[in-house]
DNA sequence: GTATTAAAGTGGTCTGACCACGTTTTCTCT
DNA sequence: AGAGAAAACGTGGTCAGACCACTTTAATAC
């Protein structure tokens, strides 16, 4: 049983690691894996899906980098943490942005970020604005420090998600957007709490550089 | 330079493949290589850097996966321009399958449509929106293809990438969330069109069913 | 000259072999 | 029997070599 499996894998062309990618996440799916989870063993993979290790690697390998999975020699691969991991480097490394991309990610960034505040302002009870405005008293942090903490305070995590990549794409872009005034961000907690959307608004616009 | 060193005093050497990653981007910085160019074959990576050709496609793959190159089968491996990337889709596509996330598409959705409006009763010249509006009147569409024409007229495209991939999620999940008539619709783009965002904001919202 | 064909180059995949490291089991000594 | 050491096993990390499928290029025939 050789070589004759070129001749039989013919049906579905595209490249089998995207293939594969693509089983893993069905996989995950239907089994319900969650974060910290072991997935199968490489050699397991190979046999269950009826390709060859290099392939069921090369999936893998492409999953790590972008952050999803994490691998420990000697123990196994696990489900990682979505996190930010090395996008910044990668993109920032591979590209210089265009003008236009930039104002892209700031804009949209920035429109997260009122999204964000928004929906905090509706959702959040005190005692947990409460909560942060202790943190952002008794810690030291910067803007990105800071939102990152906003956005995990929303139960939409979905759009932290979509935060975290925009963040990333942004700072790959070289400019730095804003410069955080403790002040000013914990005047903007305050504001939350007491759900004075417009002043939220302001004083948020009014922490924006250039 | 190279990062990733985790937290463990082991002297375990990085992995391979994420150093080629690193010297690629050295090679590709070094050589001024711009989109569209020819990246050396991986065999001769392979034998330049001194290690395995499947080192080197671990490397390569990671890379195409995330869309930062592109292989053609019997041609070589070409650098991609950035718009392409595909990490919105990828991360959309992998951890989006807990519950809690799933009900934060149809929230997300609706924000990114609010700011697609916005940005676009801002930026959009009239000229535009009246081409809009006569194609709105004579043809036939549903939500889903009128905001897709909505997004592509606002040139914030990574607003309509990010918008993409939440739809389409949405979607997947099952439940449509709004089913207007045309005429709201076709409301809705004069109140762009003249600028009237309060009403922009109330027409799109009650175009939502629950 | 053009058309055909052969060769070379390139990515795509598989197999099997080691190595390095962590975990588990087994063995040994007290 | 219990504690500690050693071996076995499982797992990721890497490599070399072998084909395949496809594209480009060079050689050949007309």
């Amino acid at each position: 049983m050789n070589d004759n499996r070129a001749a039989s894998a013919k049906s579905t062309q595209p490249k089998i690691y995207l293939d594969i990618v693509e089983k893993l996440r069905l996989m995950i799916q239907d089994d319900g894996l969650l974060p910290g989870d072991k997935i199968p063993s490489e050699r397991e993979l190979s046999e269950r899906l009826q390709v060859g290790r290099s392939s069921v690697r090369e999936a893998l390998r492409s999953l790590e980098l972008l952050g999803l999975i994490e691998t420990r020699r000697g123990e196994g691969t696990f489900i990682k943490v979505f996190q930010e991991h090395r996008l910044v480097e990668l993109l920032g490394a591979f590209f210089l942005l265009d003008e236009k991309t930039r104002n892209n990610l700031r804009e949209t960034k920035i429109l997260l970020e009122q999204a964000c505040l928004q929906g905090l302002m509706q959702k959040t009870p005190p005692e947990k604005m409460e909560e942060m405005i202790q943190w952002a008293e008794s810690h030291d942090w910067d803007d990105e420090i800071f939102f990152k903490k906003i956005f995990q305070l929303n139960p939409n995590h979905l759009l932290e998600r979509i935060w975290i990549v925009v963040n990333s794409y942004e700072k790959s872009s070289g400019k730095t957007s804003r410069m955080a005034q403790k002040k000013l961000y914990v005047d903007l907690l305050h504001a939350l709490k007491n759900k004075q959307g417009q002043d939220v608004n302001s004083i948020y616009l009014s922490g924006l550089r250039k």
